[in-house]
DNA sequence: CTGATGCAGTTTGCTTGCAATCCGGCGGCG
DNA sequence: CGCCGCCGGATTGCAAGCAAACTGCATCAG
């Protein structure tokens, strides 16, 4: 048996509870078979990494509306692209090695979204490892603990998974060879062109969802 | 009567509790008056933006080694640059104004060092609400935090006050002027002297300190 | 004399129960 | 007819107590 902390990340995380729904401590404490306790500290823990919000007293899940999405995006370039500058100049063999490894045995999932976006998390995280600086790799974390909470990954995108794949793969080769500036520049466009597979998608599905109720009140 | 949290948290500031001491829930309990619940819950928030860490069963301060100093502030930099660039595009006229009104009235503490340093982090958060980005902003309150585990303020040290405030005062005119550029620039050059000036503290006082039970263990 | 083992004290993690607060509906009053 | 205040249920915040785990020490066996 998990802890209460991970089991409410991972029912966030596989889409059963969603962004908006309110989260009541008796119902986790008697859906998890623990007392209100360990839930009330996973709950707080969650809300200082701003996945869970105050909404009056009680804790409901956070949403990202548009303007967050592209806050957010922004912040996470920054932070990813200075991790791919460090990674060029720190890492190590090993750790090229295995981010190489990783590349070539995605290409064997790259049409199934689910396992390619739980990959791509792995990857990045390598990535952020190989700067060497732990404060990074903490607020990556949380960078993407709040990217959690978009529901479908960019990844079920059609192509997008094989042009990832690429752009991860030009990345290990900009680290391998050293080259920070490279690095970063395409860890940059691999990030901006998530972003802007992201708000294509967005735009797709205008309109055509039932109410989700968070934002179409009206 | 102040919550848990914030007490513990302007203990940690004002020094009563040092890096590397251990946190006794029941202690803490008793000195503040409440029940070992909501200290827990404090702790356990500290923890998890890393103030605090593990050490086997039970919680210390968490200590900044030279190398964790350096990783802090190669953050910390590129966070406050990207903040300082979406100020200059982003800050309202109002506040701007308030800005330069901070900067100025600043130049009446310039030599108490503990207001200063106080005065120098709500400036700072200033600026990073001007960039109108939450999660930078969030991202910043981290690293600050992290930061207040550094004992000394690097502004007692001689001079750096007054050579603070003018660089506060070019970025606010950088700032003003919309400039991103140049308001990047001169925020870099803020935070890399006084990293410097941190290492020359910490030079200085090399083998002078007494136990402090952190890094002379031999 | 050295090492292992068990025992006691300390401290954490959790449970349970109680008090305070907040939200919604309902009735009274203007 | 509408607004205000009150009451009941639900939910959070806090407290105290209990069980389990770990630490350090002492004692005993080899």
């Amino acid at each position: 048996m998990k802890d209460a902390y991970s089991l409410i990340v991972s029912a966030i995380e596989t889409g059963v509870f969603r962004p908006g729904d309110r989260l009541v401590e008796s119902e986790l404490a008697e859906r998890f078979g623990v007392s209100r306790t360990p839930v009330r500290e996973a709950l707080q823990r969650l809300e200082t990494q701003s996945m869970l919000k105050r909404d009056g007293r009680s804790l409901i899940i956070a949403t990202l509306d548009h303007n967050q999405l592209a806050e957010l995006y922004t912040v996470r370039a920054e932070l990813e692209a200075l991790a791919a500058r460090l990674a060029a100049r720190n890492a190590s063999p090993e750790e090229i090695r295995v981010l190489g490894a990783m590349v070539a045995e995605d290409q064997a999932i790259v049409n199934d979204p689910q396992a390619l976006a739980r990959a791509n998390r792995r990857f990045h995280h390598q990535v952020h490892l190989a700067s060497h600086n732990r404060y990074l790799v903490q607020q990556l974390d949380l960078v993407h603990r709040s990217m959690a909470l978009m529901a479908r990954t960019t990844l079920a995108a059609k192509g997008r998974g094989a042009v990832a794949l690429e752009e991860h793969q030009a990345l290990v080769d900009a680290i391998a060879s050293g080259d920070s500036a490279l690095a970063e520049q395409s860890l940059r466009r691999h990030i901006s062109n998530a972003f802007e597979t992201r708000l294509k998608e967005e735009a797709r599905q205008f309109g055509e969802q039932p109410a989700t109720g968070i934002d179409n009140e009206l």
